[in-house]
DNA sequence: AAAACGTATGAACAAATGATCATATATATA
DNA sequence: TATATATATGATCATTTGTTCATACGTTTT
């Protein structure tokens, strides 16, 4: 290996890899990309306080979009946005009856990581 | 209740409370505000595929800084700065050795969060 | 048919985010 | 002491995000 492939070996990072070892097993390691991507796509809907408030109501009952605007002290508008992106994910699901849309859980998954997240902000 | 009483009542959205009795209950089953924003900060620390990433390295094992931009493929600085907004959230900790700072899991009920919802998007 | 109502959505805008670059800091080595 | 190395950080910039406003759509009521 010469000068030019060694410098290439190290373009990312300003810095040299320090245990070779430690970087070949953790890369050997690694998930697929989809699957991380994935991953972040579910936790970054619920990184959100709204969106979380909305889960957490849609845990009690099925909801419409004017009664859960009234529970969080949103415009309409601003609640309907996050449902739409709630509902793109597939985390909650829209019955309609005439005018009025009845919003509900759709991925049950959804709540383990609720739970599990609550319980760890409650033991901080 | 005079007019200008009723109208402020529904100030904040477009249209009137449709189900009086639903809003009132799910009102009565909301969380503190402080412990939604606390969660929805954790959930939004998992939700970046850079910080996934880094979270999943070091549940295989304790790495330095360097490793880890050579095990991601990015900036020495990028992923500092990434180590940086996860330690603040006491998900990692820091051990440091003459000059190489060495990061692992600190907060294990995250990997709990991580598992679970890894499980999640195997399972479709 | 017209008006009222619940909901959806596009545009606009401010705020937050994540990466890069340059550089600072601190430790080790020559 | 001077230099190299590992990490941290401030500034900058492009992108994303969440809300608001205005308005459109579809259903119901009058």
């Amino acid at each position: 290996m010469d000068a030019k492939q060694a410098e290439s070996k190290v373009e990312t990072a300003c810095c040299n890899v320090i245990h070779e070892d430690t970087v070949e097993r953790v890369k050997a390691a690694e998930l697929p990309v989809e699957q991380v991507v994935e991953l972040a796509s579910i936790f970054q809907a619920l990184g959100d306080s709204t969106r979380l408030k909305i889960i957490h109501a849609l845990m009690q009952e099925e909801m419409c979009v004017c009664d859960l605007a009234a529970v969080l002290g949103m415009t309409q508008s601003a609640v309907s946005h996050q449902l739409r992106t709630l509902r793109n994910l597939r985390t909650i699901k829209r019955r309609k009856e005439g005018r009025i849309a009845y919003y509900s859980i759709d991925d049950h998954h959804i709540l383990t990581l609720f739970n599990t997240g609550l319980e760890h902000v409650s033991h901080r």
